[in-house]
DNA sequence: TCTAAGTAGCTTAGTACTAATATAATCATG
DNA sequence: CATGATTATATTAGTACTAAGCTACTTAGA
């Protein structure tokens, strides 16, 4: 309840995930669903941003979670080698999953398998010169997509929007 | 680079996406990563807080994107009545998508479809009453998760983020 | 009024995953 | 050093989606 309709400096119109918080207070008074307004927010951002994201790295003929492979093994360092179980850790994937994207990759010449000498159930997957030249030429698409998005703030705002959203993901990851 | 090691009042340690950012500006020093500070954890949260609703669903045998159907139909107020076009663009969702979670609710007795008198093409999408009862009660069990990971930043704390946030949203979806 | 274009919902084929299970190899304990 | 438990990857069946295209219906224009 406004107790007046002057627009605060910086204050933005009401947007879609207003409107369905408003939705709920009108159906439900009782209801107090202002935390909507937060993951609301954050599932609309991840889905948009997250499809954006999509359609770059199409252009070198990825998917995203094949990206987020590449990405994973070339942050490693060189040799640019990982076993598939490290990584379906880091992602939060099935083995499942990790065997089909490992087969599509290794499919595009952008990874290699190779058998661990020192443990005969593991594997080693390399990223081959080509997988690196793709993984970096797309990270750098995809991180310009995110900056040209982000660069609408100010970089006070920038900052402390990482702050909050560090202390929100430290609070979830613990529960 | 730190000029010293004390952790000011409200900082976080550092989590496993600063050592992601961290890991890049290492291997790629002229890449300035910083953006995916904030996406990558906007990324995190909504798998992590939406797996966690998605299992809060599943309590009324319900899924994600069937309780989203719901919640439109009941945010919608009284008949609780909507065409699946309506729905189909308010969700982000194929029409392919929407027969298919039409299909699931209409056999779990959770909403109806009937034509609509005035256009014989379309039809009407209605909750009933179990379908009523379902998304009120599904939908304060997973505010109420929501509610908990949010009461853990101060009252200042989550107006701020909600403000940031619906910034960055507005940025995004105009592009 | 007839027809072309547009719209609503459904169908089909293909994709990317999960959960459960299988297989093979390794490790730890008596 | 034998064996039971554990681990790493792959396989299979099932799910939830998309993209493309279909049918039935509506609308706008000559």
């Amino acid at each position: 309840m406004r107790h007046n309709t002057v627009v605060a400096e910086g204050e933005t119109d009401s947007d879609a995930v207003d409107r369905i918080v408003e939705q709920w207070r009108h159906e439900r008074p009782d209801m107090a669903p202002e935390p909507m307004a937060v993951f609301g927010r954050v599932y609309r951002l991840a889905r948009i941003v997250g499809d954006g994201q999509e359609k770059v790295y199409a252009r070198w003929g990825i998917t995203r979670g094949e990206f987020d492979v590449l990405a994973t093994l070339r942050r490693a360092g060189t040799p640019y080698t990982l076993s598939p179980k490290a990584m379906t850790a880091a992602l939060m994937l099935t083995s499942g999953g990790m065997t089909g994207r490992l087969d599509k990759l290794e499919r595009a010449g952008l990874v290699t398998r190779s058998p661990d000498p020192t443990d005969r159930r593991a594997l080693q997957i390399a990223l081959t010169e080509r997988g690196k030249r793709v993984v970096e030429e797309a990270a750098d698409a995809g991180l310009e997509l995110q900056r040209r998005a982000l660069d609408t703030l100010s970089a006070d705002d920038q900052a402390q929007l990482g702050d909050l959203l560090r202390k929100l993901l430290a609070a979830v990851e613990e529960a």
